[in-house]
Formats: C-alpha cells, structure tokens, sequence
DNA sequence: CTGAAAGCGCTTACAG
DNA sequence: CTGAAAGCGCTTACAG
C-alpha cells in the first residue's frame, strides 16, 4: 500500500521552484508579468510534482466562477433523455465548463435535494428537465443563479424555457390517420402530472375537434408511463368490446410497449400507431406507423445555449420561451 | 433586474442567529454539543435566509471529503451506455454523493483533461469507461485516488476492473449459426483501438476454430463504429462475389445498421444476424436474430460499487478484475 | 456548551 | 517583475 499522498499544492510548487507562492498563481493563470526564466522554472516544478490546482479552493473566492453547471434530468436509461443530455454535454463542454448531474426519478422532493446540493457547489446555472409542473424550487431570482428549464413549462416560474411544439405535433399526427377514415383513436400516454402528455392529449382533442369527430373517454389512457405499463394499456384496450381503430402513443417508449401487444394480433388492417418521438428501427417495421418527431439533441442545445447566454451576459433581457417544431416524419401506412 | 445576491454565508447566518459562526457550523453538523434553545435560533436563521453551505469551501479543508465522484464515459447518445451510467448512478446516488461526468467522445486527449479537471474538483474516485487501450493517466496510483474502469481491461493499469464475458458471448452466438450450418459468417466491428471489438473478434475465431470452419478475412469488416458506417460495410458485403451466409455485429447499434442494409433484401432464407447487445423491438423483427445479451446496467453498479468499496476502505487488498456473464437470450431463427 | 484563533489552498489588492 | 499580507467560507484544535 503506498501512503495517502497529499496532493501537491501551490506552495509546494513555489517551494520547488524557489519562488512565492504568488509566482506560481500567476504563472498558472496565464503567466503575464512573470520573468520568462522564472515561469519556466516554475512550470517544470508544477509538472515535476504533477500539480493540479485546487479548483474548490481557487473558486471561494467571490468573483471566481466554478465553471461548473448542474444538469438535472428525470431519467437517465430513457435514450430520450439521453439524447437531451448529448445536446446539452456538447454546448456545455465546448464552452469549457463541467456538468454536475442529478437524475431526480420525477421524484420532487429528490429533485429540491439535488438543487441545493448543487448550488452549494457553487453552480454557476442549472439546467432541468422538471420532474413535475410545480416548482419554486427552480426559480433563478430564489436561487440566484441562471435557470434555464427544458421540455416542460413551469407555472409560475419565470426561467428560460425550451420545449417542443407538443400540441402542434400531436394535432399532426392524428389528423393523419383522421384523414385516413379511422374514427376510434386511442390515446396512450401519462397522467396529468406530466405535461408533456398533457399537451399531447390536447393536440389529441383538437385534431377530433378541427375533423368533427368524437372523442371516446374509453380509449384515452393516461396510465401508460413506459414499455410494460403501455403493453398492458393497449391489450385492455384490444380487449374492449368496440376496440380502437388506430392509437396515438404520447412517447417512443410507450409505442415500442404499444408495438408488442399490437404486432403479435396484426390481421388483414391493423390499426395504425401514432407515435410521438421516433425510434431505432422504426423504419424497418412492418407494422403502419406515423412518426411524429422533434430532435431531442437540439432541445439540449437550446437549453444549454439560453444558460451560457444568461451566465455571460449580466443585462441578458427578459426570461424566453422557446418552441422547437415538432411534424410527422415518416409514415408507412399503406395507401 | 435583481441585485447580484451575494449568497448567505456562514457568518451571516451567525450574525442573524446572534452566535458565533462555530456555533452556526455545529449546528449545521448535527448539532451535537449545542444547547436546543440556540440549536433552534441557528435552524430558523438559516432557513429565512435560504442559507446552503458552502460545500467547495469546506471541501479545501483536510481530511473533508469532496463526496463527488468523477464519471468519464465515451459517448452518452448510445443508449448502451446511457444504462450503464443509468447503474452507475444508482449506486453512486444512494451513497449521497454526487456525479460530476465527462464525456470523451473516444478522444484520450480529451479524456486526459477531463480527469486532471475532475482531479482539480477533488473528486474522490473515478470511474471510466476509457476511450483507449492505454491510459498511463487513469492509473490510480498516479492519480491519488480509487478508479474503477468499466468494460474495457486497461494493460499495465492497476485499477479494479468490470467487464462483460465478451469472448463468450460472441463464441456461443457464432457456434449457434454454425451449429446450424453456416459457413461464411461475417463479423461486422470496430478495429484495434476498441478491445471490446477486439474480444468479440477473439470468440468468434474461437468459434471457428472449435468448430473446424474456416474464417474468411474478405468476410472481417473492422470499419463500423456506428449505425450509418454498418449499413455502408454490410451493403459492401453483400455485394460480395460469395457473400456471408449470416452476420456477426460487435453491438446493437452496428446490428441495427446491419438490419438497415439485410432486411429490404431478405428473400427466402436470409442471412441470419447474431447481436452483441439486445436492443428495443427485436423481438418483433420479422428478420431473424440471434442476441447475444448482458446486462448493462450491472456493469455500471459494479463499477459502483468496485470504487465505493474502495473509497471507504483503507485497506481494500488488492485489485479485482470481474467478468459479467453474456450469453445467447433470445433467438428468432427458423427450425 | 460556546467562541476566538489559526489554517485549508487559493487570489486580490497593495508595496516595493 | 515579485512578494508579504489579508481574506474567501468553512472547520479543527484549543481555551474557557
């Protein structure tokens, strides 16, 4: 076992080089001022020693930024949120910053948890998918930091907010296979506390109400939150007496759950799935789809880009809300 | 626009409670040794002030610990890895700490300013799929700290090591299509630099070689790392003089690519493909499919739990090396 | 049970 | 160009 091995500081740096400590810190941000000799010297001690500075110390210090910036987000394994995570990764490193990650499992009061762990860590801003549609938790003036919110839009809460056109897409979808003749259209999605599924439902009523056809309380599902809830929504809903003619399914993981009670029952005309988010290999299937995409990365970006906006400049202007387009991407019903 | 709101520190809380910052900091430490009347003063004080402490500032100190871990993975849009964070996080969360993560984009100059970055935040331990073979600078020894490397054996690294039963897996799926009479089986892969393509190269020759068939070097695609670049090296396959009687890909992303290229060309007997990874909806292709699975999340527990172990331990003996099992899950051949 | 003093690793004025 | 002093927000001994 080797010993504990302090890691070497500053001084012991200063210490090898023969210099002051002040020296060092200089030469260290950036060696302006400091005798090409002597900053020489003290950069071959720094890399002697394997130096690293003490970034937690350095950034006490009022005016020092941390250069460090909380993401949190609902879930991880969903590559749904995975690619938001990608989007806001790439804006976030290449501005030279780090990101502190929190998964909040749509759990509130872990998510209040994570926020004040992080602004105790000196966060210079945060980014959040929220895990419900409350929240004062998250309001920038009570946190004083920059807040910039994805996917969902808080009441309330003044933020940067960026979304996808929820409705509109929702409304496009299913006015699809509205045209199409289909009269019984199933809705799959969340409960009331995700309003992602919330919009979608009221894209799902609008598109009934622009077309003049009725909506059946019967087969709107709002228990379907991932791939085994929707499989067991959608074989209640093959089971009803007057079965669907066709289903919407508020996410892609709900309509690869929907897809395995669906395929395996397909006859002559199977009703066609609509599915908001696309999803590997959704082009390779057999089964009629309609895809109703948005891109996931460019959510994380937009988010990440209102953040970096706000923390750089001091006079940024009043708080944005975004709406990302959000259209049918591919069909592959027959006719 | 609000003024910049210096957050509260310590002293503030103090002054407002009407003690002294020790008192405040026993307080905020479980209040052992304080009287309950001041105990109370101090709780309310620092809640009207929203009062978080300052965590890099006590980190600087001696003998605290940061309770932040690092996480450098390659690529977080690959859903595969999006589980493996997903395990890591559990373990890592309910330990109450923190994950600060890098992505490193399978670049190892990037991956080495990311860990001498993380250093400098005073992480206590690592954990790091790495981006490369080598890695002299994700030693342990060397950085101070435990390190757990997650699905790639490092040479010459001393560090505790998971990683899934590669040239198993590969070797029973590939035995599985000879077993059933295919003599020219593909493997479609990354090269040298990946070693867990270089594994799963390893057991399918095993294979080969157990079972007497000759491999074929025209048949050894080591150019795909992704979906776009599988599909463009199985349409080249397929293009063959003699093309293969089945496909091997070295993970699900390069199987859905393969799948892209094979499925619109299915005639009557199609090339089988064997899966390294098991991925949504293969169980509903039409297409037939041997998976070769593991479970992913598992190998970012143990990673976990590889790194806590250490972290906690003084004197955790020596370094372990843990294979996960992988086996053939699922089969969808004819016959 | 409570607090004044010293110090963690660093940087910001301020002298020279 | 260089460094001694003071201080960031906190905690660790040490007195009382």
């Amino acid at each position: 076992m080797e010993t504990p091995a302090r890691r070497p500081t500053l001084r012991d740096v200063a210490r090898r080089a023969g210099v002051s400590t002040m020296t060092v810190s200089r030469v260290l941000n950036g060696g302006e001022n400091v005798r090409p000799a002597l900053r020489r010297k003290v950069e071959s001690a720094a890399a002697e020693l394997d130096y690293r500075r003490n970034e937690n110390a350095r950034s006490i210090r009022p005016g020092q930024r941390s250069r460090l910036v909380g993401v949190i987000i609902t879930n991880i394994s969903n590559p749904y949120y995975a690619w938001v995570m990608s989007g806001i990764e790439g804006v976030i490193g290449r501005s030279g910053r780090r990101i502190l990650v929190g998964i909040s499992h749509s759990d509130v009061e872990l998510e209040k948890e994570l926020v004040r762990d992080m602004i105790g860590r000196q966060i210079e801003g945060l980014i959040v998918v929220p895990s419900d549609s409350g929240g004062a938790h998250l309001s920038p003036a009570r946190l004083g930091i920059p807040v910039a919110i994805a996917s969902r839009p808080l009441a309330g809460i003044e933020a940067d907010t960026v979304m996808v056109d929820d409705v509109g897409g929702a409304f496009e979808g299913i006015k699809h296979v509205l045209d199409a003749g289909r009269r019984r259209v199933a809705f799959v999605g969340a409960g009331e506390s995700v309003s992602t599924s919330v919009r979608r439902l009221a894209g799902y009523r609008l598109a009934h109400e622009r077309a003049g056809v009725p909506v059946f309380d019967e087969l709107i599902r709002r228990d379907a939150n991932d791939v085994a809830s929707a499989e067991t929504a959608v074989r209640q809903l093959l089971a009803l007496p007057e079965p669907p003619d066709a289903y919407f399914t508020a996410t892609n993981r709900i309509a690869v759950g929907a897809l395995r009670a669906l395929q395996p029952v397909a006859g002559e005309d199977p009703p066609p799935l609509v599915s908001f988010d696309d999803f590997d290999l959704a082009g390779l299937m057999s089964y009629p789809l309609v895809i109703v995409d948005h891109d996931a990365p460019a959510l994380g970006r937009t988010a990440a880009q209102m953040l970096l906006r706000r923390m750089d400049d001091p006079e940024p202007g009043p708080y944005v809300q975004v709406t990302l387009p959000s259209a049918v991407k591919r069909v592959t019903l027959k006719g």
